[in-house]
Order: structure tokens, then C-alpha cells, then sequence
DNA sequence: CATTAAAGTTTACGGTGATAACATGATGAT
DNA sequence: ATCATCATGTTATCACCGTAAACTTTAATG
């Protein structure tokens, strides 16, 4: 690659027609936008412009906004997934299912807008070709989080309820939290995690 | 009031100029659109249709979108507390916290709109003057059924946690049904309530 | 009755998601 | 090298939304 005129390579053209990788700049900059407001306060056209491209190219790399949802929920649940999966490095199976839970629940805080359009939105969005989507990489992330504390002679329906009860704690207070009708508060939060493990 | 000319009394005029009760009108189709809409899809436009007034007749009874849907919140919170209050009516203090939260859950996915809206929405809808208002009494009953079930020498703190266990179980289980991510079953359910009253 | 205020109406504005028709320029065959 | 092609941009437009302003109708009051 040239380096041009006064050799400051600071790719700073001010306009090209095409813009190279639109399709990731748009999932980067509503990333970036989901952090400060809920997904359906999000315009496409706010999209647009943060990337500097007309409203209407959106619609060459996305049929429509619910696609371009539906992308950036697989990236949080990717990021939701590694969270997780670092939380419980070289953890036993009982520190392993609180720490997830904990990651869970932090996640879910410092991703609001993201959290929210992954799990509190209609199904429209989520269960487009959802199986091999990362989504199902949480659960069973999961829900084998929850079958290593369970005694091995736990039958089906008890792992099923098991699980169910430790996502819904999870997903409940964190959404609580994120609506602002419980205080967000440390204390709380690891005194809930620990009840999973008492009940087991 | 007079029967008039056939003898039908249908109230069938036409139309009147002033509706005569537009405010619980509005807020009663409001009800009933948000059984098949979530509260976003649903635009003032729509429910003015339904009565059949102007768009911006609403204005004259609520200073915005947010005000009448507010106005729904204290419903839904009416409704909610009442079905946990019969629920709940002479039972002992163990089976009727497990009742409220059967209550609670059957609510939630009898009325997802509505569940969603007084829930599962940015608080600013729910803390307009959110004290005296019916949420806090549905909260305060959920409360007050957990403390019958602890022992008398609780600590407040233990107080908190075992209301927010329920809390949490309950609405996050409630979200994940309407959310489709998990499918409804009453015997998951039935199995996720007697959770807490193991756990006391 | 005449006046006034409450409760409706029409009109209008800026923002939105989406479609259609047009413009540009990167790519590959000649 | 030149040129056609076509993916990737653009502008123009539509219907719908929330909301504000100005106008109209009707009920209520002195």
C-alpha cells in the first residue's frame, strides 16, 4: 500500500462511494448504539448515519431492521458465551455454576440494550434459523453447568427443572435490575447465586 | 332515560360530537389491544380508531403515549394483585405463597402484553409518581407472603433475599415463557414453586 | 341567552421502516 | 487497455407514527 502526500497514513479520504465493509461497520456501530438505547429506540437510519452512509444501504446487506437485530443478538450471545466460559475456568462444577451465574448476571448489567433485545424481545427475532445459532451455545452451556452439580442419578425431568430454575433466578434479577424495579447490588446478587447450590 | 322511537335501546347514534367517558374508553381499548400487541406496536392511532375519535383527541385526556400507557400499568397492577389475592385466599402461609406465585406466573402468560408493559419496560413508564400507585401493593403483597413463611428471627437481610428469590423465580420464569425461549408446562411450573419452600 | 371552557376536529411537521429507480465504480473478459 | 456487468451505493417517495397548533362544536354557567 502507497503511503500518500505528507505520509500520514491516517486513511482519512473524505468520502469514498463504497465503503469497503459496511456490513461490519453497521454491526459495529449498532453494537455501539445498544449500549445507550433499547434496540426498537434504535433507528436504522441513526445506523446509517453513525457509519456516514445513507439510510437506505442498510437495506443491501440486511432485508430489514429485525436482521440486522437478529446479528447483533448473535454477537451478545457469543460475547455472552466467553463471558461465561472464562468465569468458570478451572472452577469446580459447584464455584463453576456460581461464577457463570455471576457472569450471567453482569453481562446482562453491562449489556443492557443488548441483554434486552437477546432475551426480552419477541420471538420474531430470535428463532430465525436459530438452531446453530450461538444462542443455543449459552443454553447448553448451561444447563451442562447445572448437570455437573446434580447427583448422577438424577433423572431427566429433575436436570429439566434444575436448569430451568437456575436460568430463570439468572435471567429474573437481571432483568429486574435492568428495569430498575430491584437495585442493583452486589450482595444480593451473590446471596441469590448461592441458592441454587443449597437447594442441590 | 327515555326508550326511544322502536323501542331498541342500543345507544345506536351515529355519532356524537363528545364521546361522553373518552378517557376509560381509550384506556379500555387500550386493555384490549395490548392482549394481541405488545405495548410498542401499539400506536395511539390505533387505539383513537377503536373508539373511533380523532388521533389527537387522546391528548386531550393524556398528556402523551406514556401517560396512557401508564394508566394501563395501574390496571395490569390491580389485576395482578387481585388474582394473588384470591389465589391466595384462606390457605396456610406456605400454600398460599406457592398460590400467589402460580398466580403471579398464570397472569403474566394470560396477559403478555400487559404483563411486559408494567414489567419489562424502561422505567419511565413505571416511576411517574410510582408511590400510592398499585405496583407497590402487588410488590408489598409478595412481601408480606414471604415473611409468613420465615422464620420469626429472620434478619431483614434474609427477609430481602427470600422475597427477591421469589420475585426473581417467578417473573424471570414468566418472561422466558412469553419470550418463547422456554415452553410453557404446568408441571415445570408446579415443580419451580415448591422451590423456595424447600429452600425455607 | 350569551359567554366561556371543555372536548372534539383538521392540518401540519419531523422522524421512521421500507420500496423503487437511478448512479457509481470495482471486477473480469476481451 | 477497454468495456460491460453488477454489487453497492444514492435519491425520491410512501404510509405510518407521535405530537403540536389552530379551529369547531357542544355543554355548562351567570
Amino acid at each position: 500500500m502507497m503511503i500518500k502526500g505528507n505520509g500520514v497514513n491516517i486513511e482519512s479520504e473524505p468520502r469514498r462511494y463504497h465503503h469497503g465493509d459496511l456490513r461490519s461497520a453497521l454491526v459495529a456501530a449498532g453494537l455501539e448504539l445498544l449500549a445507550s438505547r433499547a434496540a426498537d429506540e434504535m433507528s436504522l437510519r441513526e445506523v446509517a448515519r453513525a457509519v456516514g452512509v445513507s439510510a437506505t444501504a442498510v437495506y443491501r446487506h440486511f432485508p430489514d431492521k429485525q436482521a440486522l437485530l437478529f446479528e447483533l443478538c448473535e454477537h451478545g450471545a457469543q460475547q455472552l458465551c466467553e463471558s461465561q466460559r472464562i468465569a468458570m475456568a478451572g472452577k469446580t462444577p459447584k464455584t463453576a455454576l456460581e461464577a457463570s451465574g455471576r457472569a450471567y448476571i453482569l453481562f446482562a448489567l453491562a449489556n443492557p440494550g443488548l441483554y434486552r433485545l437477546m432475551m426480552a424481545t419477541k420471538p420474531s427475532i430470535k428463532y430465525i434459523d436459530a438452531h446453530d445459532s450461538a444462542m443455543d451455545n449459552a443454553m447448553q452451556l448451561l444447563k451442562d453447568c447445572v448437570a455437573n452439580v446434580l447427583p448422577t442419578n438424577a433423572t431427566a425431568m429433575e436436570h429439566e427443572v434444575a436448569a430451568l430454575h437456575a436460568w430463570s433466578l439468572v435471567h429474573g434479577i437481571s432483568m429486574l435490575m435492568l428495569d430498575e424495579l430491584v437495585a442493583p447490588d452486589g450482595k444480593v446478587i451473590d446471596a441469590l447465586l448461592e441458592i441454587p447450590l443449597n437447594f442441590v
